[in-house]
RNA sequence: CGGGGCGUAGCUCAGUCUGGUUAGAGUACCUGGUUUGGGACCAGGGGGUCGAAGGUUCGAGUCCUUUCGCCCCGACCA
């Protein structure tokens, strides 16, 4: 391509809604453009970068046997009834109406549509498994779009299902694509993790999370210094913790406690680690069709994990609840506590189970219970893990210590066992002929989200810095004053033997300074640019690598081996 | 969906509080010239329904009402 021909709009100027530094620098280096809220356009570049993100995910599905296929993006939402998803989803679902009235949805994930792609075509163990997929943009109408191509209302994303007659099966299917996911992943030269997760709303048994590290990342995940652990922070669970504080000796007893309603001031009190606290959280729990009160009790060292918090109250959804709705229930907010407590139901953390010298509230205004042994309650009591975990605590597989970074969630894949077959009554028929769910499993992964993570992992504060597996070209060649003929001449011949060698190269041959063009060959992120200029007097080029950003004199006779060989 | 901010040239913004020539700057773009190793300089030029609608006024980018859009914080988020 030659720069002058090329669509290209390159900007010194930082649009005024982008924040995230890949979208500052997509956007300026010509890349997207923004149509509305978390709508993008993709520009030349970034549709060759897309591509070859693309070809790297189809290479690898394929070599672990996935077939492409691509769904229609318009679905009717009669199947989003039958799953019950079109109002669990709400109003992310965007949806409209055809000319005939019949209401269909912008796919957001293909779940249905998948299930319904196969029922009554796969329909004998014979065909089994299956994995299919495509790559497509999908629509989510978020709330509050960001960040760019981070969190965008249509993205482009890699959805695949595969469908099998066993558990075992779908276990075997899963590591394969975990497997295929950290080699794209690697392909693509991103330092990434992949982490246990939360299964969410989607649903299922088991669920990874492949977090490409950035400080920008929107999920914390907790990561053990000495093994391969990896959690969400939703998901994350700890070992024992070796180093545990003194114990404070006290008999059982009831101890006046004026006006000490907080863990702090009650550690303070009594001078106790906060270890020996107990912590009551109180929760209003949304069901269904229903709510209620509900108490969580942790260590005062801990806080309450509200994912996990969910899960261990099967609940759709938990808010905060004010002090009034606790008096009214005949709680003392301040002092409520696990002992003869019958007011609310409650849920205590794994931590609490047996505990020994626990200072906690009485449940009557300024008193708490001193020299607490909670075992007499571990009959009665439900235990569930609830705690979050906290950097410093030990890893739940070795004795490493844990701690958080950020990341930015680049794929997810479920086990999702028959929960859509069954909803949507998809069989095949089994050895003995009788009719079985599908067991299922779903695996996502982000390209346009991954297109804005290789900029966060690689750029600089000229640029972006594209690796060679997704450069949109691989060489730009910089002609540095196209009115000298010598240097013009040079340049086009390169041109042309690079373009005959299947190298993707960039001749800039517009009519600017040096200055100009190198600063916009950094901002854009060649791999590498040859500079044609005042060392042609001496026989020489120069070649820029963008990702050391260093200069190396080559001879104009040794040029084109020596960038074949860069370029390899 | 709650709170806040902003809509003026392709882009970044000033001008709005306190209404009053033909609405500005930088940058980008076009023409000519100079320059040619880090977004250079000089001269000339094109480019605006001041987000939209309604109102107040002799007169509205500026004041009032309504509305749409975008951004930020939060809630939400496979």
């Amino acid at each position: 391509m030659r720069r002058t021909k090329a669509f290209i709009p390159t900007s010194k100027e930082v649009p005024s809604d982008a924040k995230l530094l890949s979208h500052i620098l997509l956007s300026r280096a010509g890349f997207i453009s923004q149509s509305a809220a978390g709508l993008y356009n993709y520009m030349p570049l970034a549709k060759r970068v897309i591509k070859k993100i693309e070809n790297i995910v189809n290479e690898e599905m394929m070599r672990v046997g996935a077939q492409e296929v691509e769904l229609s993006f318009v679905t009717p939402a009669d199947l989003w009834a039958e799953s019950g998803r079109i109002e669990k989803f709400g109003k992310e679902l965007l949806r409209f109406k055809d000319r005939k009235d019949t209401e269909f949805v912008l796919a957001p994930t293909n779940e249905e549509m998948m299930v319904n792609f196969v029922r009554n075509r796969i329909t004998s163990y014979k065909n089994l498994p299956v994995n299919l997929y495509q790559i497509k943009t999908k629509f989510r109408d978020e709330a509050r779009p960001r960040f760019g191509l981070m969190r965008g209302r249509e993205f482009i994303m890699k959805d695949g299902y595969s469908f099998h007659t066993s558990n075992e099966d779908l276990d075997r299917e899963f590591d394969a694509m975990e497997a295929a996911y950290k080699k794209i992943l690697t392909r693509l030269e991103l330092n990434y993790r992949v982490v246990e997760a939360d299964s969410g709303a989607i649903g299922g048994s088991e669920s990874k999370e492949f977090m490409v590290i950035a400080d920008s990342g929107e999920d914390t995940i907790s990561v053990c210094s000495k093994c391969e652990y990896g959690a969400n922070i939703e998901a994350a669970i700890r070992g024992t913790n070796k180093e545990i504080p003194e114990a404070p000796e006290a008999d059982f007893n009831k101890f006046q406690t004026p006006n000490i309603k907080s863990i702090d001031e009650l550690a303070l009190f009594f001078r106790v680690d906060p270890y020996y606290t107990v912590k009551t959280v109180a929760k209003k729990v949304i069901y269904e069709d229903s709510e209620e009160i509900v108490l969580f009790f942790l260590r005062g060292s801990d806080t309450l994990q509200e994912v996990k918090a969910i899960n261990a109250t099967e609940a759709l959804d938990i808010v905060d609840v004010s002090e009034e709705e606790l008096i009214a229930l005949g709680l003392t907010p301040g002092f409520m506590g696990p002992l003869d407590q019958d007011k609310a139901k409650h849920v205590m953390d794994i931590s609490l189970k047996n505990a020994l010298h626990m200072i906690c509230g009485a449940n009557e205004k300024d008193y708490h219970f001193i020299g607490v042994d909670l075992s007499v309650i571990s009959e009665v009591a439900y235990f569930a893990d609830i705690a979050e975990v906290k950097e410093g605590d030990t890893c739940p597989h070795c004795d490493g210590k844990l701690s958080f970074t950020k990341g930015i969630e680049v794929g997810h894949i479920f086990k999702l066992g028959t929960t859509y077959s069954k909803s949507l009554k998809a069989e095949y028929l089994d050895e003995n002929g009788k009719a079985q769910p599908f067991i299922m499993g779903t695996y996502g992964m982000g390209i346009s989200r991954l297109v804005a993570s290789l900029i966060e992992q690689h750029h600089d504060e000229n640029g972006c810095k594209w690796t060679k597996a997704t450069a949109p070209y691989m060489v730009n060649i910089m002609v540095s004053n196209i009115k000298d003929e010598e240097q013009m001449a040079l340049g086009e011949k390169l041109y042309r033997e690079l373009q005959e060698a299947n190298i993707e190269v960039m001749l800039d041959d517009r009519k600017e300074r040096f200055g100009f063009k190198m600063k916009d060959a950094e901002l854009i992120g060649f791999p590498y640019t040859i500079i044609i200029g005042k060392e042609l007097a001496n026989g020489n080029v120069q070649v820029y690598e963008r990702a050391t950003t260093e200069k190396t004199v080559v001879s104009v006779k040794s040029i084109l081996d020596e960038i074949m060989a860069l370029v390899q």
